[in-house]
DNA sequence: ATCTTGATGTCGAAA
DNA sequence: TTTCGACGTCAAGAT
């Protein structure tokens, strides 16, 4: 690849506290050519949709991407304060000589609107992104980790079947214990609360309806802890925990 | 306030293709002045903490804000790729002659490394953000549309207190209904499926053996809709739904 | 499309 | 600090 190609395949076109329609026309460019544009300036912001929101003069930065997506960041806070999310039709225009930028969809109909009252930058960037995330320690590794050692549960214990249908939901691992009574299995990568607790009950109970079989089924919770109140609806409940983390500790 | 204060509120120091050293020179030059940097080039993402990920080269947008928060985006998706809360501790670095940024903090420790292969732009904004968002449509304001208007529940419904505690937690509005029966009532400001529905009936559970009370105690949830299987599980545990949303509908 | 559950959820408040 | 529930949760998979 020449030096030429490499700049072009990431080029940034920045303008520099741009008059309003000029940076009007460079984020209207940028939409219609799929760049990833950022505007930074001091604009207000108002949603409308699913709840609503106001939010008064102050500099935030603002991204718009190709897929439709739109995100404001004021200077704290790792969420946007305001956003849409991806799919949705995005507008720069000039409002009495202002830069407006507009993000609209529909199912649910939702509007969001920011008004710059200046504008201290915009870019657009070309952006070229070949390589996905490759993440570990999930709960997903965690149920690998269980189904290549299911002793790791305890002595005996079978797995039979994953995702196993209920009417109250599927459960993580269905198996017998070596007693050869069934055994439901409910997972989570890390520390859990009464929820999870809840959840495992609901997946024994219906369990217990649908195999219309007076056995004992044993419901068993893993996870690398759980908080006090979870331990206590787990004995109350009858239920069992065993403390597994998603990879091997070192 | 003059056009040369006005400017100062809000400059954006930037810098095209720089060298390494530049760049690295100006990113720590911001993280020095608690100024919001912005960041575009061809990275690689490391991170290790409460999961583990890799992502290979791409070209991303990373912003690092004042309050030690960090995001990665790509150029699709809502969500950063990679990302660090606030509270962490950032620096810029050259190794072996490219720019690498680098966040960390403890209680969890957690780590994420960023490396440009290239760097397209720098930014360091000097952010002033003087508003804050104003929100209507929550749960809250379901809350107090009850409270105003008690029969919106049901006739002769009268409510005794908010918040009140019991072993499972606090029930949102807790009141009696015309023949002086104890109601707990469970608020949800949209649509809601099992969980809220199993939140309830521990409520009522808990209600019921702290009040040492033999009479029956209602559990009433309220929200816009509910799901077909939350329909089935609050008939199961006979508990009541009443369809309410948090603003009065148009 | 709706429904369900996981998430490096994040965020805020209370104990 | 831990615990708990709300959130315009988001995102992915199943129906």
């Amino acid at each position: 690849m020449t030096a030429t190609e490499d700049r072009r395949s990431a080029r940034a076109d920045t303008l520099v506290d741009p008059a309003p329609e000029q940076a009007r026309a460079r984020v209207a460019e940028g939409i219609e050519a799929g760049a990833m544009i950022t505007v930074f300036g001091r604009c207000t912001v108002e949603y409308d949709g699913r709840a609503s929101s106001t939010l008064g003069p102050g500099d935030r930065h603002v991204m718009l991407k190709p897929d439709g997506s739109i995100l404001v960041h004021t200077d704290e806070g790792q969420q946007p304060v305001n956003w849409q999310p991806p799919g949705c039709t995005q507008e720069a225009e000039l409002d009495d000589g202002a830069l407006r930028i507009r993000s609209r969809r529909s199912t649910p109909e939702e509007r969001l609107d920011v008004r710059f009252e200046r504008v201290t930058q915009v870019s657009a960037f070309v952006v070229d992104d070949g390589s996905e995330l490759a993440i570990s320690g999930t709960e997903e590794d965690l149920r690998e980790r269980i189904l290549d050692d299911p002793e790791l549960l305890e002595v005996g214990f079978t797995p039979l079947a994953t995702e196993r249908q209920t009417t109250a939901g599927a459960i993580d691992i269905y198996g017998e214990d070596r007693s050869s009574r069934t055994v439901a299995v409910e997972l989570k990568r890390k520390r859990v609360g009464p929820d999870a607790v809840g959840q495992l009950g609901r997946y024994v109970d219906a369990l217990q309806r649908d195999l219309h079989d007076d056995a004992e089924i044993r419901g068993l919770l893993v996870a690398p802890s759980v908080t006090d109140r979870a331990r206590e609806l787990l004995e109350r409940n009858g239920l069992e925990f065993v403390s597994l983390t998603p990879e091997p500790s070192e």
